[in-house]
DNA sequence: TTTT
DNA sequence: TTTT
């Protein structure tokens, strides 16, 4: 079924590492803690006020790998992805609830070349085997076969 | 702080009437379930996946306001808005955390006329007090001088 | 080169039928005007403005077949895709230049089974070839493995 | 009328700095182009192909003056807008299209301080009078009087 | 050239 | 708890 839209756009800071997950057919999966921030004057106060988000970003396969070796705790970065809740048991048999960003896309946004080991074109490398886990410029290689033509 | 973006795009259906809880002072806030659903072929076993996600709509005031007179369980609608994550204690003092969309402009999806009580043009009212919470193209009145201006 | 972000997103209604250019070499190529609107108040006036603009979508291949089966004039879309300026030369060699949304992603949005001919899961077919110009809850087919793991 | 959604989302690097003009009333409008680029594989030749689209970003007031003061040309920004095809004659009386993204929200992404004349906080200075063109974080106030009521 |  |  579908007509229907999942999608979350952030921008922020990294709050850690990855960590990762690798199974054992081949796969892997990470997480990291994500922070956007919000400010804005409260109108009957006066007062300036300023919040930070966290978000759970969940990375699969080639992506998570990208990730691990080049993403740094408190780099800049742009996520694409779909919300997901996970339910959970905790230590007392409860129902919990935890939701997530499936990361589908991302970019980095940290300029490079300061001592990183970020070679200069990584931030597009292609998520191969799992084609929209990777850069908006790279997984959708529209348009090979001309452009100019006149139509 | 800044620098960041915090931005949900969801296109779903209704699963129940928007809750209204009402401030003293003239304010609103209004709660609905939204369902969005994937659906993908498991590249193992060959068979069709179907999965149904829920989220959590907070809207304020003038929104939450036009979604209760014209929004009906499993109406169609478009949501823009941003995550956060509300921290609560359950009945042993827990912390429990629960994920919500606070919803800043949106767009009724579902087909207008059939027996509704919606008036012509109300899914794109303005929602005056709080200018972000309301329709896409209502609330960035971009453009009034112009546009036909040489430069 | 990489770091950047380009992504249009629309919801409206088609103002034509996709009109189908086939390649030699099995690619096909299509074209629909898609058209949105915009009312609000003008302020100095006080009188309701009503605009209506008008997107060039390019779609490929699978999508692109899709849409010449199941799409017709009036639907309502939605579209997700990358802005691209072709540039050509009219009749005079001058340059002229045109903007095309080049859709990487779409679902229908109008109610089927009206008397057409959508069969029941037709909105969500994924474009095989192509994997990224078709259904947004179709190409991204995260998570398989698990989502259930406690980590 | 409504129900649709006409959104363009883009980071990417400026190719100048803002023209502005300023109107009799106050009001005032500023224009620069900004660079996106994509990278990716042809499937057939097998090479590594770059391409940069421009895109032109139309701001205006509040918004207009913040850019003016501080984006610099090669400056990152993220840019929110909606398309606009302006119409227009050339020498020859011809009808002209121009595609514009009339920005509706913004945020710097280039990293400050490096003898920048930007101030802490102005990335994410509230454009007044004309709410929507501004920061994300900025415009949409969303939940002051609570956040931490039971429902 | 769409839709409400 | 929605929808197709």
């Amino acid at each position: 079924m579908s007509g229907t839209l999942n999608k979350v756009m952030l921008i922020g800071h990294t709050g850690d590492e990855i960590k990762m997950h690798y199974f054992e057919g081949g796969g892997s999966i990470g997480r990291f803690p994500l922070a956007t921030n919000e400010t804005y004057t409260n109108r009957t106060t006066g007062e300036r006020v300023s919040n930070t988000e966290w978000h759970n970003i969940v990375m699969r396969n080639k992506a998570a790998e990208i990730c691990e070796k080049y993403l740094k705790k408190g780099d800049k970065i742009y996520i694409e992805g779909r919300l997901k809740t996970r339910k959970w048991q905790d230590d007392q048999g409860r129902d919990r609830y935890s939701t997530e960003i499936q990361c589908t896309e991302f970019t980095f946004l940290t300029p490079k070349g300061e001592g990183g080991a970020m070679p200069p074109d990584s931030s597009s490398a292609p998520a191969k085997e799992q084609v929209h886990t990777s850069q908006p410029q790279v997984e959708e290689p529209i348009g090979e076969e001309d452009d100019d033509l006149p139509f």
